[in-house]
DNA sequence: TCATTGATTTCA
DNA sequence: GAAATCAATGAT
């Protein structure tokens, strides 16, 4: 039971704290056929690959929140990379992201899916995540990580999603990957 | 294609 | 304070 994963992926190593240091658009697609790993409380940790991401750059990024200006709900994305920021769109789904970046260059990459759970909704509803996990260190955590298994995958790109609102010149950017 | 849903942000 | 907004999903 609770064993939500399709497939049962092998351990890997913790990814160090420098790969998430690094800017969002190498992080971004790095990040596909990575294991992410989560551990609910006395359960043993369930392995999901990733499968699409979207990268997130920066206060002139019209689509990336930080473009607003640090707010309480975007502060850690100004924090230095390896951190968790989840925020709820409309009301019902929690978005599980990635900070990447040094600190004071706010960037994030969006998880929109893991292997049998495509949607960003889904992701986080079936990982259990919820606001809690805010501001999370992925370097140190123990319920959340990522674990590299030396799985090579292919990258592919295209446009990223539900933005329309950030203007032609944002939503044409190929900051999209998936496999 | 449309209803759902509530935190965050914006406007007074 | 109140009103509008919104990186989506699932049912119809």
């Amino acid at each position: 039971m609770n064993q939500r994963s399709l497939i049962d992926r092998k351990a890997g190593s913790r990814l160090p704290p420098d790969f998430f240091r690094r800017d969002v658009l190498l992080v971004a697609p790095e990040l596909l056929g990575k294991i992410l790993v989560v551990r609910s409380a006395a359960e043993i940790p369930e392995r999901f690959m990733i499968n699409e991401t979207e990268a997130y750059r920066g206060v002139e990024d019209k689509a990336c929140h930080a473009s607003k200006g640090r707010t309480e709900r975007t502060d850690v994305m100004f924090r230095t990379g390896g951190r968790i920021y989840v925020y709820l769109i409309y009301g019902m789904h929690w978005m599980l992201n990635f900070v990447t970046g040094p600190a004071n260059e706010p960037q994030a990459v969006l998880i929109r899916g893991v292997e049998g759970y495509n949607g960003p909704g889904r992701v986080s509803k079936v990982l259990g995540i919820d606001k809690s996990f805010y501001g999370e260190d992925l370097n140190i955590s123990e319920r959340i990580w990522i674990e590299d298994n030396g799985d090579k995958v292919s990258v592919k790109t295209g446009k990223r999603i539900g933005i329309d609102y950030a203007g032609e010149k944002w939503v044409n950017k190929p900051w999209r990957f998936f496999l």
